[in-house]
DNA sequence: TTGCAGGGGTCAA
DNA sequence: TTGACCCCTGCA
């Protein structure tokens, strides 16, 4: 069998697919663009998105996907891992010099993942300032309270909870997720999202300025959380987030002072146009990983 | 063990 | 432009 150029082998409940470059799966997983993917004891990774539950195991150029087909693979895995885009090509493109050679190097194996928009936005709102380990425990708690259950390896698993489920929550059951002052953002949002679910095809061919105004219409979007749905839903590419991460080390080795947000923005746009998401991602890895610009750096 | 700063920001004044 | 904000986590 074969999908997209690459070869396929199925058997027993897996996938084996076959010439996969440019993919790591602590890379992809741990770069802050997810929060319901887990490692295993094995080094794989276990994850709910696209309403399923999927293992994912890389080895040497093949990709082990446990519990999925070919034809799931063909309709869900190719576009969520982005499987169809030239990795090489794009990590070349944005190693435009030292800095980002670097930074290419260090997160080699990064690919922007297609999530599911709702769920990115939603997950992306509880994300503002709180922390990436609070983050991860509260969609869970979200989707335990208010998504469907799925069982996989003899584990019990919740999907992201569908926008009408969240719309009629009450305010005094979400808050037992813990998601704080987030949890009255989450409600309207999903209201309003429920109500009018957005266009995603409109999103990605509009003025990028446009396409953020527009997601910040809903309580608790602000720009760079309307910029993280846009790049992380797979929407559009030519974004890059600005957040304290990417600040600091935009300040740090390009800068060399401090910078406003529209500086940054000018600078990527300038210098990494429509590739501008996966040069963001990159960065962003680097100076979390290496803690560029906080006091255990300096 | 306790205490405190700060967290992939947003809102309202 | 600035302070408040739920609730935790990480660190001293």
């Amino acid at each position: 069998m074969n999908y997209g150029g690459y070869d396929i082998i199925e058997k027993r409940g897996s996938i084996i697919i076959k010439g996969v470059v440019r993919f790591d799966p602590v890379h992809i997983f741990e770069c802050g663009q997810c929060f319901r993917w887990n490692r295993e004891n094995d080094g794989s990774y276990t994850g709910v998105a696209m309403g399923r539950v999927i293992n994912v195991l890389k080895d040497g150029q093949c990709l082990v996907i446990r519990n999925a087909t070919v034809e799931e693979f063909a309709e869900i895995w190719f576009d969520y891992f982005d499987l169809g885009r030239d990795y090489n090509l794009v990590a070349k493109s944005v190693s435009t010099d030292e800095i980002m050679k670097k930074a290419v190097e260090f997160g080699h194996g990064i690919r922007i993942l297609r999530q599911e928009f709702f769920e990115t936005l939603i997950s992306f709102i509880i994300s503002s300032n709180n922390s990436i380990s609070r983050i991860k425990k509260i969609v869970e708690n979200l989707s335990g309270m208010y998504g469907r259950k799925i069982s996989f390896n003899g584990r019990t698993y919740y999907a992201f909870p569908e926008p009408a489920m969240l719309a009629d929550a009450r305010i005094e059951e979400i808050c037992r997720c813990r998601g704080g002052y987030r949890c009255g953002y989450v409600i309207e949002t999903s209201r309003m999202f429920a109500a009018e679910p957005v266009d995603r095809s409109e999103l990605a061919s509009i003025d990028v300025h446009m396409a953020k105004n527009s997601l910040m219409k809903y309580r608790g979007v602000g720009e760079k959380v309307a910029e993280c749905t846009l790049l992380y839903s797979g929407t559009r590419h030519d974004i890059f987030p600005t957040d304290v991460w990417v600040k600091r080390v935009m300040e740090e080795l390009y800068f060399k002072r401090e910078a406003s947000s529209t500086e940054i923005h000018g600078f990527a746009a300038s210098r990494f146009g429509l590739l501008s998401g996966f040069a963001q991602q990159y960065l962003f890895y680097y100076a979390r990983e290496k803690k560029i610009g906080t006091q255990n750096n300096r």
